[in-house]
RNA sequence: GGCGCGUUCGUCUAGUGGUUAGGACACAGCCCUCUCAAGGCUGGUGCACGGGUUCGACUCCCGUACGCGCUGCCA
């Protein structure tokens, strides 16, 4: 893309704050694209329009080869159907089309990769390629990419920018991969394909035809895989950065607390910013009780059974998942029910939630004290 | 309107004349299990339509429909 010349450049040199340097460079492209300008009036390929400049086709048929498409053949012979184009407008400004190919060609760009949006402009580019005596680039036409609406995925879409996925607490790793799965497959059947063997493996020549259709619930699926995958310190490192900038105050606590507290979560979310939500009673005794957690589970007939969990808790020695489960099972035992009918009720006491990490490992890592003040506290509340 | 491109489960895809049309996500059920997740198993849904060509079409050709792109003094 050629930048000086794209989008709001024209603003910006409006602007005083633009740098000498970037002025400097403005000026070099200007020159430039005189120069070609230059060479193509020379040529008697170029006439003048009201003040802007206009390219002469040479009305012929232009036969692409794209290296994805294939042999596609236009027929520009027609000027009504297709028009001369405009390269630079009245203003001096120049159209895109025009600087496009010149830039290509200072650059010496041997492949063109872009989307397949520009497929029918391409003959005119190579038409004024030709027209420059130049060889034109070899060009491959890659299917768009798709909003779940069927719309065209275009830079402007929110979900278009890779700074959205990253904010979301998705993987670059898991991103990339995804976005190869879109109008290119391994054809062996495999979905998660590090960046390595992808690159070993590719080939322009195997890219679909058919633009896709981006699958949020697969980039999720995606990266869960790759999160499972994280070591403990990069989860830690990163489960940290979300926290943090969530709000979650984790600096109040001991780092031994908090890394033992998102060990429970690791490989229990698909992407980080599930994760304040998913770990935050680690955080906070201010927290709500679920409330379809709290019909189905802070009953009447659950009220002793909880009792119970808390009094066996309480009188524990050595506070640790094998004691705590131990002691869950036996509570369980003596009181004639399964232990899920007392786990849930603890859970949803201590976490205010359904669901979470192991309860057995999450009541080790709140500590006893924390453990038998929250349930006091919910058996106070039914 | 003209020109170009496309069309296999809801989605991403494998498939290049003869397959029970395969996999993955999502969905449902079951198993496992302290919940959830993961994992295991099972299930349903698909070759846009109509003509050809052929002994035989998802696969080749033509047409139709639908979608998308380009058709700017947008990029």
């Amino acid at each position: 893309m050629p930048g000086i010349t794209a989008g709001n450049s024209f603003c910006e040199l409006k602007t005083r704050t633009l740098s000498e340097t970037l002025k400097k460079r403005w000026q070099e492209r200007t020159e430039l694209y005189e120069r070609y300008l230059k060479k193509l009036q020379d040529s008697g390929h170029i006439f003048e329009d009201q003040g802007a400049m206009r390219f002469r086709s040479p009305r012929e048929h232009v036969i692409l080869d794209d290296v994805v498409c294939g042999k596609i053949d236009f027929d520009l012979s027609n000027p009504a159907t297709h028009p001369d184009m405009t390269i630079r407008r009245p203003d001096g400004s120049w159209i895109f089309h025009f600087v496009n190919v010149i830039d290509d060609l200072e650059m010496k760009i041997s492949h063109v990769i872009r989307g397949e949006d520009h497929l029918s402009n391409t003959p005119k580019h190579i038409e004024i390629f030709r027209a420059l005596g130049a060889t034109p680039p070899h060009y491959a036409h890659i299917p768009l990419i798709l909003n779940r609406d069927g719309s065209k995925m275009s830079k402007r879409d929110e979900g278009a920018r890779v700074e959205y996925y990253i904010r979301r607490g998705y993987l670059p790793a898991a991103v990339r991969n995804y976005l190869c799965l879109l109008g290119w497959s391994p054809k062996d059947n495999r979905e998660k394909i590090d960046i390595d063997e992808i690159i070993r493996i590719f080939d322009l020549k195997n890219i679909g035809r058919s633009s896709a259709t981006f699958d949020p619930d697969k980039l999720h699926w995606l990266n869960g895989e790759y999160a499972r995958e994280l070591s403990d310190s990069e989860f830690y490192d990163l489960a940290v950065a979300k926290l943090k900038s969530s709000g979650v105050k984790l600096d109040d606590f001991p780092e031994k607390y908090v890394r033992d507290a998102l060990q429970t979560c690791k490989g229990k979310v698909n992407t980080f910013d599930e994760l304040p939500a998913y770990c935050g009673f680690y955080f906070t005794d201010n927290f709500e009780y679920n409330p379809e957690g709290v019909a189905r589970h802070f009953t009447v007939e659950n009220k002793p059974r909880l009792k119970a969990v808390r009094d066996a808790l309480s009188i524990l020695k050595k506070f640790d998942v094998a004691e705590i489960e131990t002691t869950l099972k036996s509570t369980a035992a003596s009181l004639g029910v399964k232990v899920g009918a007392i786990v849930h009720p603890t859970r949803l006491a201590v976490t205010g939630s359904n669901v979470g990490p192991s309860l057995y490992h999450l009541l080790e890592v709140l500590g006893k004290e924390k453990v038998v003040e929250r349930i006091d506290r919910a058996l106070s509340t039914f």
